[in-house]
DNA sequence: AAGGTAGCGGTTTTT
DNA sequence: CCGCTACCTT
């Protein structure tokens, strides 16, 4: 979500004002929005200027004074101005949460704690959710009857203190510091309250308490602030945000102004309408009535695959059909799936029909093992605190230092409340190996030398050199051939993208381009300028448009995700997803499901989801006859996957009809239900045919082993 | 005491 | 199918 800040360019606008139904915005400020923050941008301070010439084109001059950022990256620039008022360092790294996780585990081991079946990512949510409320350690009353909670209360005021120990900050930190800040020190709110003296939110509907705080005090001088949002597209409750922030607004200040943006300038009617049918199944929502002048359009169309790879496949020949008759390019198209796991199918049949393609987001670049090495070796060179960076680093490549070597440095550095290379700096205090003493100086050396070195050289060529002192690429050359080529082409990579940090900035500090690389988003490195088909989540979709969207895995399970005890309120924030999903078409949409998917690496039969039951019988299609029989895409002579599946179905044009797989095979997954035990999930099969033993889990009577004959399939 | 490997367990979504 | 742990080998 983006914040944009602004001194002239909304001087126009009577403020407070808020806008609703953020899709729906006639040709004004939140489509300049949506075209120019989101696509084409690489970086925040490309969008910037990006948004500022298009905010000039639509209000002539003025516009000088624009910041545009997402509330991290304009917290952060804050913070690093003003946070040695609440006693940081300026210096501060940036934890993502690999880091966070890492530092978690370091409290659970030193402080032996016993998580029990819990897992370090559990509590890391929970401190993370508690965080996002701006509850402290000492606020949080933890019911400890709970043992997630009790564990949290132990481990989240330990997490505090490590993090202060590093001067590391985490996420949460970058929104919730600001407001302790300006909370602290009225001078600095004030100084920044004359700075930006209009303030525009969008995306408003995912703003959490500390975003809301942020923006309430940032505006509470001038009282201009506007904010445009649709509760509907609400799809970050999970992370804390809070939609009675947009539908409160008004109450929250009551001078405001409320513009109902009902009329869609995207969208066909067809497409209009059968987002609308889907999400007002939702319990909990603003009604709004919604129109639009343009055309009625195409009906949407359901493709229907045998598993993900047919799905896929399907998906690859609509493509190709929609570019041969409706002479459409590669990059108006979006596939927008649930999970990230789903894109690795569809970009290799993709591949496979030679159609290009660009994931964006997925495994981040800069979370890849080989990249995030790097980049802890920078961080550790930017702020030798950070004892998370070093565990990282002390070790890779190979250098002798095992887990009991650095226990005892460790130790050592807890029981004297240093860091851990302040410890390496005072070996002779501590017992070790003389081997476990000679390597540890060695590094210790190291770290010195191009420490010192930073400060002569030029940030592209110190970096190089360092990859080439640590013997790097030959460390990766260790594994196998493939995979060690892949990733010495992503440090090539990065060091491609530090010498193109260097070259547009005018002073590359490397403190800097960590900050960018921790605050990057999916779309910031987002490379549309090839024509290719783009693949994302429905998440990362949010706030963009496409002439044709695809969207795979209408299955049950995968969208919705999760298993069946799904409550209320997530499965609303799943319709909204699918609804934000389908509202990103403007032309044409096709939605896929497939009736087999591999789970875990198993096969599993999967059901139709019930949100394509929502979508009104007569908008919807699923003849797909100019390509359905079709083997003339160049599929090339080894595809494995199979031709598509010759179904007798489908002579219906909706998809409401259920589709159950009508194979005798009980596998697992299916549901099925007992004379006495009533439903189940089937867990295992063992042997074939009626006699074979199925291992069921029972809704109400728990796992029991039975033989298949005695149940019945759904 | 390090380092390599086999086997196990576990699934969102993002800054 | 991938990452992590526990164990086994050097």
């Amino acid at each position: 979500m983006s914040a944009i800040i602004t001194e002239k360019a909304f001087e126009y606008l009577d403020a407070p004002i808020k806008r609703v139904g953020s899709p729906f915005t006639p040709v004004g400020f939140n489509r300049i929005l949506e075209k120019a923050i989101l696509p084409n941008t690489d970086l925040i301070y490309k969008a910037a200027k990006e948004l500022k010439s298009r905010v000039e084109d639509f209000i002539g001059s003025g516009a000088k004074s624009i910041n545009v950022g997402t509330f991290h990256s304009i917290c952060a620039r804050i913070l690093r101005q003003e946070i040695h008022n609440i006693g940081y360092s300026k210096n501060f790294t940036i934890y993502d949460t690999k880091d966070q996780l890492s530092l978690i585990n370091t409290i659970i081991k030193t402080k032996n704690i016993n998580l029990g079946s819990l897992k370090p990512k559990a509590i890391l949510n929970k401190i993370s959710k508690l965080k996002s409320d701006m509850i402290m350690p000492h606020e949080f009353d933890a019911k400890t009857y709970i043992p997630l909670e009790e564990l949290t209360s132990i481990i989240y005021p330990l997490y505090m203190k490590h993090l202060a120990k590093c001067d590391a900050l985490d996420f949460d930190d970058l929104l919730s510091l600001p407001i302790k800040l300006f909370k602290k020190h009225p001078e600095v709110l004030q100084k920044y309250q004359n700075f930006y003296k209009y303030i525009l939110v969008d995306e408003y509907q995912d703003t959490n308490k500390s975003q809301f705080l942020f923006i309430d005090l940032l505006s509470k001088k001038h009282k201009n602030v506007c904010v445009v949002g649709d509760d509907d597209q609400s799809i970050y409750s999970w992370r804390g945000a809070d939609v009675s922030n947009i539908l409160d607004f008004e109450k929250t200040y009551p001078n405001s102004k409320v513009f109902k943006l009902e009329q869609n300038y995207r969208s066909t009617k067809n497409i209009i309408t059968a987002a609308y049918s889907v999400v007002k199944n939702n319990n909990i929502r603003a009604e709004k009535k919604l129109w639009s002048d343009n055309e009625t359009g195409d009906l949407i169309q359901i493709l229907e695959g045998r598993d993900e790879y047919d799905e896929a496949y399907k998906i690859s020949a609509a493509i190709q059909q929609e570019i041969r008759s409706a002479k459409r390019n590669f990059k108006d198209f979006a596939i927008l799936y649930r999970t990230n796991a789903q894109s690795r199918v569809l970009e290799q049949v993709l591949n496979r029909n030679k159609i290009p393609n660009v994931i964006v987001g997925g495994v981040r670049f800069y979370e890849r093992k080989e990249v995030k090495d790097i980049i802890a070796y920078l961080s550790f060179f930017a702020n030798m605190k950070d004892d998370i960076s070093l565990k990282r680093i002390i070790n890779t490549p190979p250098r002798g230092i095992g887990n009991k070597t650095l226990d005892i440095i460790e130790s050592h550095a807890d029981e004297n409340g240093i860091s851990l290379f302040d410890s390496l700096s005072r070996l002779n205090e501590i017992t070790l190996t003389s081997r476990a003493n000679n390597v540890l100086t060695k590094f210790h050396e190291i770290i010195v030398q191009y420490s010192s070195l930073l400060s002569t050289i030029n940030l592209e060529e110190w970096v190089r050199m360092l990859i080439d002192g640590l013997g790097y690429f030959k460390y990766l050359k260790g594994s196998d051939d493939e995979e060690s080529k892949q990733r010495r082409a992503n440090i090539d990579e990065l060091l491609n993208a530090i010498t193109d940090y260097c070259s547009t900035v005018e002073q590359p500090r490397l403190q800097d381009y960590l900050e960018e690389v921790a605050l990057m988003t999916d779309i910031d490195s987002w490379k549309d300028k090839k024509n290719s088909v783009s693949l994302m989540t429905l998440h990362s979709a949010k706030g963009l448009e496409f002439p044709v969207v695809l969207i795979p895995g209408l299955n049950t399970g995968l969208l919705p995700l999760g298993n069946d005890d799904i409550d209320e309120k997530a499965l609303n924030e799943e319709r909204r997803l699918f609804y934000v999903g389908i509202t990103r078409a403007e032309k044409k949409l096709y939605i896929a499901f497939a009736h087999e998917r591999n789970v875990f690496g198993q096969t599993k039969s999967s059901f139709e989801s019930q949100f394509l039951a929502e979508l009104p019988s007569e908008l919807v299609t699923n003849q797909t006859s100019e390509f359905s029989s079709s083997t003339n895409l160049k599929s090339g002579e080894s595809t494995p996957y199979k031709a598509p599946a010759k179904r007798s179905s489908t002579s219906s044009t909706t998809a409401t009809s259920s589709a159950v797989s009508k194979t005798k095979d009980p596998k697992p997954g299916m549901m099925v239900s007992h004379k006495i035990f009533g439903t189940g999930k089937i867990m295992r099969v063992l042997g074939h045919g009626p006699n074979s033993k199925l291992t069921i889990n029972f809704r109400s009577a728990g796992t029991k082993t039975i033989i298949a004959r005695y149940v019945k399939l759904f």
